[in-house]
DNA sequence: TATAATTAAATTGTACTCAATCGAATTGAG
DNA sequence: CTCAATTCGATTGAGTACAATTTAATTATA
């Protein structure tokens, strides 16, 4: 009747799936450690880039993030209500808006300091499968 | 005055943002395609599930796609709503929800045949190197 | 220089995602 | 048998995600 091959619609012949799920698997790892910095996973990698780079404004922050205004609005002022970031316009240019670490999101850097290694175990790869895995990830981001 | 190493608190050197970054930019590549069909990315995994084995409950369900009721209710709700599943609670224990597809849930499979093609296309890898992906995944996920 | 086009964030609405809790049904130890 | 423990799904609440739209500011063009 029906010999059609469906096989492709099958969940574990799917490349997406997996990625999907091991992004959210490992994510939910972190929750422990970050739940100590009272972060979220999102807050966690948007704290990342100010400790990296001090002052940065939306447009960049979601380009390096691939997170756009609308996730990014509502997480920032969230982290300005815990006194972690300060958020203020351009005098430049007035729709740009920038946001700059405070002393106090300098400090849960220090916190936040013994997370990544903790979050190595978590991943049961050898140094060269994480590093194949990265290379493959960042393939694909590009 | 601080000569401590922060190296390990750079976006760059995580594996979990490309896992995350990634997981997200690829899910928004199926947009328009699951958009013809209707469903979200969510909503089309769980479809798969259906198309494969027509009936399943909540709890098995949750078990293959990585998601709990609290993701799963209103979702298989929307999908009832929809008419492409049915629910109902199993006589032989009342706490099972069985979900099962309907001639309608299966009349979609024929339209979403096209999708997994479609998808092929946008993550620029090799034979080779997605398999390799394929399989770093379900290393970290079991 | 008006005004049209562009840009940056914010807003809106829908849909997850998950931790935590709840209530009902079932199971199991004594 | 009985009630405590377990299981299943639903609910709640906080926080994303993201498409689409809006608003305000800036830039480009006629």
């Amino acid at each position: 009747m029906n010999d059609k091959n469906y096989d492709a619609l099958k969940l574990e012949n799917q490349l997406c799936f997996p990625l999907y799920a091991c992004s959210r698997q490992v994510i939910k790892k972190y929750h422990p450690y970050l739940e100590e910095l009272n972060l979220t996973y999102t807050q966690y990698i948007a704290m990342m880039v100010f400790w990296d780079v001090k002052q940065i404004n939306v447009k960049e922050l979601g380009k390096r993030l691939f997170l756009d205004s609308g996730t990014l609005t509502p997480l920032l002022k969230n982290l300005e209500e815990k006194g972690l970031v300060r958020r203020f316009r351009s005098k430049e240019d007035e729709r740009i808006l920038l946001v700059e670490i405070t002393p106090s999101g300098e400090a849960l850097k220090e916190k936040a300091l013994n997370v990544p290694a903790k979050m190595n175990g978590c991943m049961n790869l050898t140094e060269q499968e994480a590093v194949t895995l990265y290379q493959l990830l960042y393939k694909i981001l590009t």
